[in-house]
DNA sequence: ATACATGTTGGAGC
DNA sequence: GGCTCCAACATGTA
């Protein structure tokens, strides 16, 4: 489910809630949900992987994590993590994170390293790379500090797009690579975004899950890669390994 | 039935 | 106090 793109389309489907006022707000989450009874939703915002419900004086954070799920106007068979109810509507969340934050979004999050926002900056984060030479790159494209929104799919998909090994360190790169890098990151959201819409992403992964190289069509590799440990699939004759 | 995955965190243990 | 590790998350699918 969740990736940065999956969160711009939840948010673009409950962009009609905007002004609806909170009923009453139930549920298993730990944050202290009494305190958004009776409050009006001022904006629904995204950052990264985070879905943003703003209130005047507080913002509800979602994150769904690896399987949360969400229900407009419907429910599941499980009890919710965050029931949101209106008036004639109703929001259900499922195994996801919830939090409470009472600063500003503005001062929290900065919106220039989110991959799907409009003010994404790449050169913010060029410099940003240029802070973690040692990172490798299978560590850098899932650093929501650098690539806000990024996720195993995107990751892999990025790498195998730019030719780079996920094992390559951050400051091997050439510069005009590295700004291959983030405008690849860049592009490949948008296109997980439109792909994911159509209901047509699967079949678009070029390296994620696939057993062949669909350029030289010898194996991938597949390994559980950096820090994090997650999967990577990359082939080792036409992904290039700076170290 | 079992393993595994589009992710993060909080707390235990050192 | 800080670092690392790992369980937990009312899951869904292969």
């Amino acid at each position: 489910m969740p990736e940065g793109p999956s969160i711009v389309i939840l948010k673009e489907e409950l962009a009609l809630f905007k002004g609806k006022k909170v009923i009453e707000a139930t549920g298993y989450a730990k944050a202290d949900l009494t305190r958004l009874k009776g409050k009006k939703i001022t904006a629904i915002k995204s950052w990264g992987k985070h879905l943003l419900i703003c209130f005047k004086t507080c913002t509800v954070r979602i994150h769904l994590l690896l399987f949360g799920t969400y229900r407009i106007n419907e429910r599941k068979a499980s009890n919710p993590t965050l029931r949101l109810s209106f008036d004639k509507d109703e929001l259900n969340f499922y195994t996801c994170a919830v939090k409470i934050i009472d600063e500003p979004p503005d001062e929290v999050y900065d919106w220039e390293v989110d991959l799907l926002s409009d003010q994404w900056n790449p050169d913010k984060v060029l410099k940003l790379l240029k802070k973690v030479p040692d990172m490798l790159l299978c560590d850098a494209l899932l650093n929501q500090d650098i690539f806000a929104g990024a996720g195993n799919i995107i990751k892999n998909e990025v790498l195998f797009r730019t030719h780079l090994h996920p094992l390559s360190k951050v400051g091997k790169l050439p510069l005009k690579k590295k700004k291959e890098l983030i405008q690849e990151a860049r592009q490949y959201s948008f296109d997980f975004l439109e792909w994911k819409k159509a209901y047509v992403l699967k079949k678009h992964w070029l390296a994620h899950t696939r057993k062949t190289c669909p350029r030289c069509h010898i194996p991938f590799i597949k390994a559980y890669l950096g820090m994090t440990q997650r999967r990577s699939f990359f082939c080792n004759n036409c992904q290039i390994l700076y170290e």
